[in-house]
Parts: structure tokens; C-alpha cells; sequence
DNA sequence: GTCTATATGGCGATAGAC
DNA sequence: GTCTATCGCCATATAGAC
């Protein structure tokens, strides 16, 4: 797995590695941009200097490609299973860390909006991989909110799950608002007037 | 603008009349299942038992139609504007009239959802639209609750503007995680919690 | 007012040369 | 590993018959 064996083992994959890379770069933007119904590989092709053909060399299909994406994005935004460790306190500073950075890249929020818009469709191929991530995001924000009423540093009449429920609602609200109006809405200050709502935690952005 | 003189004078409207209410509600479900961009006249005329070009008789292009659309329902839910006037109590209760019945009509749920995130694209057609539909709704919420901070019926640290803004974020995300698992999230029943934690109102469910 | 027919172009995907 | 060429399909939109 290190570095020592690609000379002829992998040697092949690290020469494509960059190409591959610059691919999914260029598919994420295309379908941050008008969803991946009416993304086109050809448009994909075009930014990394291609033909079609031999982009679906490395990517055999539409919803192949759309994957890979979404797989690479996932290894980046780990940091949600890390944070479910345990401490409720860093699980909920954490999203505020986010927040701040992906008022950032918008990109990547440009992504999840939309694609996350699009999978509800019965059919789509990212639908699976959304009806996951959401599961898995309200358990872990869960387990924060019951941690920190552990703590008896939830508001009185807090539900941990019902709370979690909002949070995630609350982020995915708050980016298309941003989308459309960027200078109206400061998605990490409201996030944080928000979960103030909620726990008695200290959120002074930091980062 | 009575029945009298459909006779003549509006005879042809009278007649089509019904015909474009269909191409309206097909375009609805179309556009709501797969959006604007992915979504295809061939499949709206599919859809009313007619060709493309009967269909493009009545709408000459697709942004005409998008808009058509948008514009049918914007008057279905003026509501919005009503409950703005004065009172902040009904504005809220509002609210919750409306995330109760927007469960119980998946298609308008899906159209806005898809669109919302859609149109967050520069050159978007409906981009306009949201723009100005976020702004009116950021408003009328943020009257209601300064109407509601005069009471002394918000709790402590609460800003208008900033609620008004997470009320709506509130409500589109809950929309989003709804629409991938339904049986899961009660949208009415979450935005009550979440709106008892800005300010003291009754919000028991009725309708 | 709706149709058939057609123009024009973009789409995903394949075959085969280099 | 990347290309050219091509296939077959679907898209929006127009022209003109009925």
C-alpha cells in the first residue's frame, strides 16, 4: 500500500492517478453546477482537456463517475464519524468548523444542495447513498445531543433525537438560503444562535 | 370577467382553459420529479395525451412553462402574504397549517425542493423567482416576530431577522429529510419544537 | 387547436485505430 | 490510455397541413 511496489505493480495507476483526480474535480463542479440529470459528460470532458471516450475509460458510466464522486467527497468529510466519539462538545463545535469552511467552498455545498434535492427521486442513483448519510448524520448528532443532556446541558424540554432532526435541517436550510442570498445569510452565526437555542455550550468561532 | 361573455369574446380561452390547467399540473409532477433542467416537454405532452407540439401551442418554450407553473401556485399559496398582516401569533400557526398539509401533497414538497436548489444556478430561470420569494418570506417571518418581541413573548436573545431566517431554513431542510424518509420525520411536529424554543406560543396542532 | 413532419443539436455509450 | 468516428436516442423548437 506505501509507494514501494508501484514502479511495476501499480505503475499504472499511479501515472493515471492525477488524471483520474483531475476528472472528479472537474465532475464534481459540472454537477455541483446544474444537478446530475442535466450534467453532461461531455461538459466533464471538456474541462480536463478530454474527449468523452476517454473519460469513460476511467469512469465506464454516468452513474459510475457519480460515485466516485461522491466516495471521494466522503473520505474528505470523515470528520463526522471521527467527532461521533463520544464528547457531544466537540461533535457540535465541529459543525460550526464546518459551516465556516464551506462558506468557503462553495462548491461543495453547491454539491450536496443540489444533488441531495435531486436524489429524493425514487430511481436516482445517489438516492441510496443520501438516505445513508442522512441516517448515519442523525445518529451521531443524537448521541451528541444525549451525551450533553448526560451533562444536564440541554435546554429544558430538549429531545436528543428531535433535536438532531433540526440541526441537520437547519444546515441544509441554511446553505440554500446562502446560495441565493451569500451576503444576507452568515450560515455559521446563525447555525450557532441556533444550537445556543438548545445546550448550554460555548460557540465563540473559532477558526 | 363573470361567465357572460365566454360566448364570444373569451370563447377560446373559455375552452382551452382546462386544457392548460392539465399541461400545468402534468408540467408540475414532471418538474417536481426529476426538476427543471432533467425534466422534458416530451414527457409533460406524454402525460396530457398530447404531441409536443400541441404543447408548445399553449407555451412556446420551457421557461415559459417553468414560469407558468410557478406563477399557478404562488397564487394557490398567497397565504403567505395574508398571515403577514399584523399579527405574529398567526403567522406561526400559520406556519404549522402549512408544513401539515404539505405532507399530505408530496408533489408541491418535491417541486420546491428540487427547484430551490436548482435555481441557486446563475442563469437559472426560475433563479429570479427564489431570489424573491426568500426575501418576501424572510420579511413577513421577521415582522411576525417582532410583532411577537413587543408581546415580550420571545425568549431572551432572540433577534427577528435571525429567526426569521432559520424558521425558513428550518423548514426547507425538514422538507428535504421528509422526502427521503417520510416515516421517520414529522415535519409539523418539528418545527413546533423548534418554534416553542423562540417563542411562547401555543402551537398545538389543529388541521 | 392539434397534428405530422422535420430541422438541429446534445446526449451516453461503443468500436476500433494508434 | 487516448483518440476519431459513429450509433441511436432524446431534446427543444419550427413549418405547415387539417
Amino acid at each position: 500500500m506505501t509507494d514501494l511496489h508501484k514502479q511495476k505493480q501499480r505503475g499504472e495507476y499511479a501515472k493515471t492517478g492525477a488524471k483520474r483526480v483531475a476528472i472528479l474535480d472537474a465532475a464534481l463542479e459540472v454537477f455541483a453546477q446544474v444537478g446530475y440529470g442535466a450534467g453532461s459528460l461531455r461538459e466533464v470532458a471538456a474541462r480536463v482537456g478530454m474527449s468523452e471516450a476517454g473519460l469513460l475509460h476511467h469512469f465506464p458510466t454516468k452513474p459510475a463517475l457519480l460515485a466516485a464522486v461522491l466516495d471521494r467527497r466522503d473520505q474528505h468529510s470523515q470528520e463526522w464519524v471521527r467527532m461521533a466519539e463520544g464528547d457531544g462538545d466537540v461533535t457540535l463545535r465541529g459543525l460550526i468548523t464546518t459551516a465556516v469552511r464551506n462558506a468557503s467552498t462553495p462548491g461543495i455545498v453547491e454539491l450536496y444542495c443540489v444533488l441531495s434535492a435531486e436524489a429524493t427521486q425514487p430511481g436516482h442513483p445517489a438516492r441510496d447513498y443520501f438516505i445513508a448519510r442522512y441516517e448515519e448524520a442523525r445518529t451521531n448528532l443524537c448521541m451528541a445531543f444525549e451525551d450533553l443532556a448526560r451533562q444536564n446541558r440541554t435546554r429544558p424540554g430538549v429531545v436528543p433525537r428531535s433535536a438532531a432532526i433540526a440541526t441537520l435541517a437547519m444546515m441544509d436550510g441554511l446553505q440554500v438560503q446562502w446560495l441565493l442570498h451569500p451576503e444576507v445569510v452568515d450560515m455559521a452565526a446563525e447555525l450557532a444562535d441556533f444550537l445556543t437555542a438548545f445546550v448550554d455550550i460555548d460557540l465563540t468561532i473559532s477558526s
